[in-house]
DNA sequence: GTGGTCTAGACCACT
DNA sequence: GTGGTCTAGACCACG
């Protein structure tokens, strides 16, 4: 796991979205057990505290489950994996196609330019 | 012009934003005169100097030019107009791939699902 | 606001308890603003932080909203008060319910002990 | 016995419940001999550690008696059995009606929810 | 002065 | 050794 932290955003939301991917690609298969706390925050060079945050909010989306005195783990519920990912998806291409809609693209030409890339 | 604020963003960065739309897709035209700050502000139930910010921003991005003791205007560089729009309509689209590439979709897969919204 | 706080459960949770029954009947008006963190940090003797995580979940239930800034304010919507006063008061029927028939109580015979009471 | 265990409490204290329960309700009769502290961690799957604890606080409450080297019982007073069972139906009772009136019903709101149930 | 984030470090319960 | 909580104190962006 890399560790490039962006200064513009809290770092625990990042950690939160790394941590989400490897997740939602499967880099942590369902129901494994993740590293402890306090290992997350030695290999990323940051304070337990924070990975602490992030994984609890990890937990609320319902990401992850914690055994107390166990660890934590990914879900074992590979349908919440799925909406996630397509909520995510979807979000994001709406999120796209407003952007582009208002600087004058319409529909036809976002694909376009995608097409581009 | 609307104000629906997101706080999780700066004030002034939403207001640049707005403004900048509001340039690209002609709202202003080229060369216009903007309303003053002070006006801006009470239409926006926002601190003057929230505005002022926004716009000093606007003018180091080249997009606002301000004639002394008149006021702030549009430029009237339409090419620079063409650029920023171009510019940040690749940027958007390349953000918008690399995101969905990360949760695991393709390039096609991205596209069906926009046509899909 | 008292602060008897009870050592078995953490500091947060009760903190958010209170401050949600004071929302739910309406000791907190819809949308007023409430103290700010470091009043209430003061007024419960408590550290800032503790307060920060005690608001912060409740504006991830929606009952709270923060203005950057500004505060943080009882949301306006009464819909959101009302359901969550619903589905409180039906968990805790449940519960209740549960519990009773476990130790081998009848509805109608919990329904009586309530009366006694 | 089934074993959902609920992260949020002690594992321990959640078998002093279920085996309190099964005493209360005659699962286990009254002066019946218990499963051995082994059998126990065996059939829930737990640290033998965790069921001993669990079961010295039950001897403490006076619902389990040990006999040395013979194995642990079911006291054979019933009295103790009524007068623990009319105590928690009570003190449910209370803290039920406490609850609701927190948050704005009344003793009558109350019991017609639970009615609706 | 407002909320937000982060760190360092401590202590706790549980197994 | 695991996660959970709390404190003290610092720094930041924003308006």
């Amino acid at each position: 796991m890399e560790f490039n932290f962006d200064n513009e955003r809290p770092i625990y939301k990042q950690i939160m979205e790394k941590i989400e991917i490897n997740i939602l690609t499967n880099v942590y298969d369902l129901g494994e057990k993740l590293p402890s706390v306090r290992d997350f925050a030695l290999e990323l060079k940051v304070n337990p505290n924070t990975v602490q945050r992030a994984l609890n909010e990890l937990e609320t989306q319902g990401l992850i489950t914690t055994m107390r005195t166990n660890g934590k783990f990914v879900t074992e519920d590979s349908k919440v994996l799925e909406d996630i990912k397509n909520q995510l998806a979807k979000e994001r291409s709406k999120l796209y196609l407003e952007q582009m809609s208002q600087i004058g693209f319409s529909k036809e030409q976002a694909i376009k330019i995608i097409k581009g890339e």
